[in-house]
DNA sequence: GCTCAGCTTGCAGACTTCTGCAAGTCGGCA
DNA sequence: TGCCGACTTGCAGAAGTCTGCAAGCTGAGC
């Protein structure tokens, strides 16, 4: 294999690690959106959002078209959901350990 | 919210984003394995395993606990597992699509 | 107490990524 | 045809990540 899978799979998770980029895949859960609705929802510079939608186009996880005056972007396939999905929940893990270490430090009082 | 969420699942998909932790992730699935086992499976340099084995822990996705000799590492939550199995969905979609595509633009002779 | 295996930490240089400004492209419409 | 809104591209400086070498730390066993 030319690119092992595992390096194939670190690319994906990194192109998802940008807070604009990790928005714009909720936002197109709902359904394809045209980048005006993106930018009025992201309060990010046009050019900035229009580098990281390239970003997720180059790495196939969202795809463009175009509608009349407007450019369209979609997620390529819903199972990106699931991964956000995920996501959600081993943060919500993480959280809650965290807090619950805490607490234990608390109680040592230290 | 001082940190927004959307950044910390960024920052959460990041920490996912390199290959060796990517690999280390994957070979802790089967259960807790002490660092010297990594260190032979995934080739890389002592000091480059802790470096990422450290990016995890600091993240909260895996915890490290000593065994007499040996520090184990272990997945914080089982969880994990399915954002693994998500990202491998996602890249077989987005790889067929792409495949797909190929195909397409053969069948166009360009 | 010493020594050694098994890890971790501290760096620094090479390399990537991020961001905004300025400029460019492309349809649609008067 | 010319103009305008809607995006995208090209940069370049700032900021962050990666990697390996050398040095440090910490239990276990003698």
């Amino acid at each position: 294999m030319s690119v092992p899978l595992y390096q194939a799979k670190a690319e994906m998770f990194r192109t998802l690690g940008h807070p604009v980029r990790i928005r714009v895949l909720e936002l197109l859960q709902d359904g394809p959106k045209p980048v005006r609705d993106l930018l009025a929802e992201i309060d990010v510079e046009a050019s900035n959002l229009s580098q990281q939608l390239a970003v997720l186009r180059r790495a196939g996880i969202v795809a463009s078209f175009r509608d009349g005056a407007l450019v369209m972007y979609a997620l390529s396939t819903p199972d990106v959901a699931d991964l956000l999905a995920a996501g959600r929940r081993i943060l919500g893990a993480v959280l809650t350990d965290r807090d619950g270490l805490l607490v234990e430090l608390r109680a040592q009082r230290r």
